[in-house]
DNA sequence: CTAGATGTTAAGGT
DNA sequence: CACCTTAACATCTA
């Protein structure tokens, strides 16, 4: 659930649970997630501390503490996060677990382990250190036309490249590609300057879409792609199948009718 | 049993 | 140099 709208969503459910409570504990079940911190360090830096504010920069969730540090969480492809009082049960896919002065807890849940917690003092070492780009919704029109006219490859790798656009994954990119109507192995040098702007305009959009339906991409409006991605493969806009090929190692969905 | 899944990164090839 | 693909990470599910 990692792409810029589930980092949203999470950072509002953040902003609901999770602020102005004194941290008891933390526990960590898993050292494999941590990033650039070791578990002693992490417990030691957080307890009585609070979190103040959690705010979104690409993929990464930022969550100020009190002592005007940041932990940063990273979703990686099955993250989540899970506030729950001691009565209810925990998930078992808990890495780390956060335990607040009330006795209520914040779990980081990830699967597959994908995903990093971690801490810095800046939004700008963080931009640094993981080489991001402009955030997909801070992103300007002029900045995005440069760039992805400068670059060679293949217009679904630049969405996807982090350095490019921070935020934008492998589903979220194909909708994106779907929309504007481009092929996903077009290649950037070949996109015209009007192909760019209803990109960017679709990027946009379809970012906003995605909130809106709390990044549910099943609950996307029937005339996006995504419902049909993996599923029924009916092109909602034709009467043709969508088809899949392989991208940067990820599976790209498009209508081959549709996106030329 | 195998392949693939919303991500990132290193390594090797063109 | 720019960009491609693959593998790896750990786990679950179709």
């Amino acid at each position: 659930m990692p792409e810029a709208p589930d980092v949203e969503i999470f950072i509002k459910y953040f902003n609901e649970h999770a602020l102005n409570q004194k941290i008891k504990s933390v526990d960590v079940k898993t050292t494999k997630v941590l990033d650039g911190i070791s578990s002693s360090q992490l417990k030691k830096w957080l307890k009585n501390r609070k979190f103040v504010s959690a705010t979104r920069y690409g993929k990464y969730l930022l969550a100020k503490t009190d002592d005007d540090k940041i932990l940063v969480m990273h979703f990686g492809m099955s993250g989540d996060l899970e506030y729950f009082g001691d009565s209810q049960g925990n998930s078992k896919h808990t890495r780390v677990l956060f335990n607040f002065e009330n006795d209520k807890h914040l779990a980081y849940i990830s699967q597959r382990m994908l995903g990093h917690v971690g801490e810095t003092d800046s939004l700008e070492n963080l931009k640094k250190e993981k080489n991001l780009g402009p955030d997909v919704k801070e992103l300007k029109y002029e900045e995005f036309r440069d760039d992805i006219q400068k670059q060679r490859g293949f217009v679904k790798s630049f969405l996807m490249n982090q350095k490019h656009i921070a935020g934008i994954g492998n589903i979220y990119s194909d909708e994106i590609l779907f929309q504007t109507g481009i092929h996903p192995k077009k290649n950037c040098n070949e996109l015209k300057e009007n192909d760019i702007k209803t990109l960017y305009k679709k990027l946009q959009e379809v970012m906003k879409v995605a909130i809106e339906n709390e990044a549910h991409p099943e609950r996307m409006p029937d005339s996006y792609m995504l419902p049909h991605r993996g599923t029924d493969m009916q092109c909602p806009n034709g009467d043709g199948k969508m088809e899949t090929i392989k991208i940067s190692g990820r599976t790209a969905y498009f209508c081959p009718k549709i996106q030329k």
